[in-house]
DNA sequence: TTTGCGTATGAACAGTTGCTCAGATGATAA
DNA sequence: TTATCATCTGAGCAACTGTTCATACGCAAA
């Protein structure tokens, strides 16, 4: 019998329409959910403000950052996935940047806001 | 031993110790992951897309998001002490509203990044 | 004060996340 | 080929997250 779950019996039903139209399809929610979970861990903010600057490989990341190469490896994949980064091979070394202008201007603008 | 984790002998310490210096301080970096961590929830986000067109009760959102009462006030609970949302007393219904627009403009700039 | 409604809260549990460890790639040089 | 280096990958586990359930709170009308 859970059907409708809100047991409230005064819904605005015009405000939850309106909401219902102009609603992002669940495909793209999930998207959004995901670009800013890869955003949303200390390490890898950290890694996305430091390619911001210039490009660096994953040796340098781990010295930079502190922590085990392999910890940065398996941060860097998320990231690669998830089309935050891309990198470049030069000999045997990767050399990581950010993929565009979007993923600085989504953090800069997240920071007016937390300083504010 | 393990002061300094990383074991590679190649490390190119110029850009090292650029990164080093125009690091955010820690407190910001785990502010701003908070902020990003708010965002990273599909009932989160729709929450607060809806919120983008209009203030609505917590019975509302629950209508609209499909699921318990409880659980989105748990969620509204998590995104006011994030500041991103604030509310106003109306008798015993609570509405909703985004604080400001940052939220709004990280949000679209994200968009426009997963539809590239 | 008592009742009823909208909302808030704490506990508890399944699912997820980020790390470490050990081993596997792929490129390069001997 | 073999050895070496930088990096990647899968398994495993402690810590965290989002939901449900039951209960408590706060406001308004009776």
């Amino acid at each position: 019998m859970p059907i409708d779950r809100c047991q409230c019996r005064i819904v605005h039903e015009q405000q939850v329409e309106k909401a219902r139209k102009s609603a992002l399809p669940p495909a793209e929610i999930d998207k959004l959910a995901q670009f800013f979970k890869a955003c949303a861990d200390p390490t890898r903010l950290r890694i996305l403000l430091a390619l911001h600057q210039e490009e660096m490989c994953v040796c340098d990341l781990a010295a930079f950052l502190g922590v085990s190469e392999s910890a940065v490896s398996h941060q860097l994949r998320l990231l690669r996935q998830m089309a935050l980064v891309a990198n470049r091979r030069e000999g045997p070394v990767l050399y990581y940047r950010l993929t565009d202008t979007h993923v600085s201007q989504v953090v800069l603008v997240a920071l007016d806001h937390i300083r504010e």
